[in-house]
RNA sequence: GGGCAAUUAGCUCAGUUGGAUAGAGCGUCAGCCUCCGGAGCUGAAGGCCGCAGGUUCGACUCCUGCAUUGCCCA
């Protein structure tokens, strides 16, 4: 894959720089920046070595600012791509191309089309992300939905930049939760039966316990009531947990998520595999027994207090089974494990990464995300929700009621780490409270341009190298360095596990796109190979919008 | 009582290896339709980046303390 042109510029200065510094005798500072500044008037690219480098010039009497100087009369003369370098501020030097530089971006993006963007970044590492994982007791809510937005699109973009990325799903199908879950279909079961039983407190309230209750009812009628209770009980826990789960993946399916593999909690302790860890951690000396309960050293790896394996009652502690099932997740050969919880679990990550230190790798080979919870409103009013007293919104409701791509895109517009308030009505309006409308405007306008340019039946009979120089506008030179710099932003999504970015990006883009629009025509423009220029320009801009849209999980709509 | 995070414009939020005058949208105010989609564009006003110290050429960014809020654990 081809390094893209922002990247190329960067290597390009970096090494003639780095000739004119050790031909100096100085070693290059690692604290060196090279980068796209903020504002365009610094140029395309700027650098701070003759901040960095200051000590040498000092020596020479000589401030940062004359240091630039030199610096920058020896680039020159060596740098043909260039068209100037400015010195500016304390000592930065501004580097400016010329615009031809700019124009390759066109070609690329047409040659690459839906690959514009990929890149091999990640070098095919082996990488695991683990999301969503609620347990089967009831339907996602909203803020399940913001973890399988990041989940998704993370995958998405850690593939597009060259990782080999496997997605799976947790189900924990083997604790006290679940016999809850059964315990709370069968009361209502007997009560659908007319027996006069009541719902303790602790079991789950919510209106689909019922549901499942009836279901139990038409396919046994009575049946239940004269089985033995626990049998009866493993019967509706059975039927409660399939029928949620099924709900679950086509909620997920819905919301355009997908898992390859559904992993069962019970499955690794009926092949032992929780036994086996605890055996593997005794070898290593990592276990001991106090009070009766089986403890693990997790204070040895910077936790700040052991933790409980095996409690005294013999019941295994879910972070048993956690680590049990963290160990096999190593044994399938993962470089890279990314675990993505809410954030109220947060105290919990101290721990797991002290179980991966225990099973001899390292802490870095874990990753964990947390997705601060959603703060569901309704213009501005807190909507009420609580899972226990079965009062929810569900994530299936909310994508009914604002669809799909406005709920991911909200989600992710903002990085995961951060409170959201979820206002329905604001996501439901088609303006610019809801920034995904912008977007997908943009794209949407484009294509409408391009029907209407068939419709005249204007084509491209030009070659690229006699339309792309006309594209020479202040405008037109502010879009092709945008769209130099998607994989540039990919690649850092990728690296800071971090898909907002893209958002940013993407509404940016759309930006640059509409103001274009308002300031230059395209089909009536004044010559027809600058309306053939300007074409190229936005078809262009309409692609990377769609693989960027697409790496978000959002629709690139032909029409709106 | 300990721990983790958050605190940036009136509101919702970006700012991820420490860089130049801290950005965007909404809202407010003022403009842009004989012309390709006005779900758009242009401009203005709006800030002690929670507070106080420290590190250095330079701090919204890193360190320490404090305040407020949220969550987790006892």
């Amino acid at each position: 894959m081809k390094k893209d042109c922002q990247m190329r510029a960067r290597e390009y200065i970096r090494n003639t720089l780095k000739q004119i510094i050790t031909a100096r005798g100085l070693n290059w500072p690692e604290k060196v920046s090279l980068e796209p500044p903020k504002e365009k008037k610094f140029g395309d690219l700027a650098t701070n070595i003759a901040l960095v480098t200051s000590a040498y010039a000092k020596q020479r009497k000589q401030n940062p600012r004359q240091w630039a100087e030199i610096l920058k009369d020896e680039l020159l003369s060596l740098c043909p791509e260039l068209e100037k370098i400015e010195v500016a501020g304390p000592g930065f030097l501004n580097f400016f191309f010329k615009a031809n530089f700019w124009h390759e971006v066109v070609k690329n993006v047409f040659k690459q089309k839906d690959d514009y963007g990929s890149s091999n970044s990640g070098q095919g590492k082996k990488v695991q992300v683990e999301y969503v994982s609620a347990n089967p007791t009831g339907p996602l809510h909203i803020g399940h939905g913001r973890g399988a937005a990041v989940g998704d699109s993370l995958t998405r973009i850690m593939r597009f930049t060259g990782f080999d990325v496997h997605t799976e799903y947790y189900l924990n199908d083997a604790g006290r939760q679940m016999r809850l879950l059964g315990q709370s279909v069968w009361i209502r079961y007997q009560q659908l039966c007319g027996l006069s039983v009541s719902l303790p407190e602790d079991c789950y309230q919510g209106e689909y316990i019922k549901d499942i209750a009836e279901e139990v009812l038409n396919t046994h009628n009575q049946k239940l009531l004269s089985m033995p209770e626990q049998d009866a009980i493993a019967l509706c826990q059975e039927k409660a947990m399939n029928s949620i789960l099924e709900g679950i993946k086509k909620d997920l399916e819905n919301f355009r998520v997908e898992h390859q593999v559904w992993f069962s909690e019970k499955s690794l302790v009926e092949q032992d595999e929780v036994e086996k860890t605890l055996a593997y951690l005794k070898d290593k000396g990592l276990i001991y027994e106090q009070d009766g309960a089986l403890w693990f050293k997790t204070t040895q790896f910077g936790d700040d207090k052991d933790r409980v394996l095996k409690k005294s009652d013999g019941f295994l502690t879910y972070f048993a089974s956690d680590i049990a099932y963290h160990k096999n997740k190593f044994e399938r050969g993962f470089d890279l494990v990314i675990d993505i919880w809410g954030a109220d679990h947060h105290g919990y990550v101290p721990r797991m990464k002290a179980a991966v230190q225990a099973l001899g790798k390292d802490k870095e080979s874990l990753q964990v995300i947390l997705v601060q919870l959603v703060n569901l409103l309704r213009e501005g009013e807190p909507v009420a929700m609580s899972t226990r007293a079965g009062e929810f919104v569900t994530l299936a409701e909310v994508c009914e009621e604002v669809g799909v791509d406005a709920a991911r895109f909200i989600f992710l517009t903002r990085k995961s780490d951060s409170h959201l308030d979820f206002d329905l009505e604001v996501v439901k309006k088609k303006s610019l409270d809801n920034p995904v409308y912008y977007v997908q405007y943009a794209h949407a306008r484009i294509c409408s341009l391009m029907q209407k340019a068939r419709e005249k039946n204007i084509n491209i009979d030009q070659d690229m190298d006699e339309l792309l120089p006309l594209l020479n506008t202040e405008e037109d030179m502010a879009i092709l360095k945008h769209l130099d710099q998607f994989s540039d932003i990919l690649n850092t999504c990728a690296r800071t596990l971090s898909p907002h970015h893209l958002s940013y990006y993407l509404q940016e883009l759309a930006g640059l796109l509409h103001r274009y629009y308002t300031v230059h025509p395209v089909l009536n423009a004044e010559s027809h190979l600058l309306i053939q220029a300007r074409i190229v320009l936005f078809q262009a801009v309409a692609q990377v919008l769609k693989n960027g849209l697409t790496l978000l999980g959002v629709s690139a709509p032909q029409r709106m």
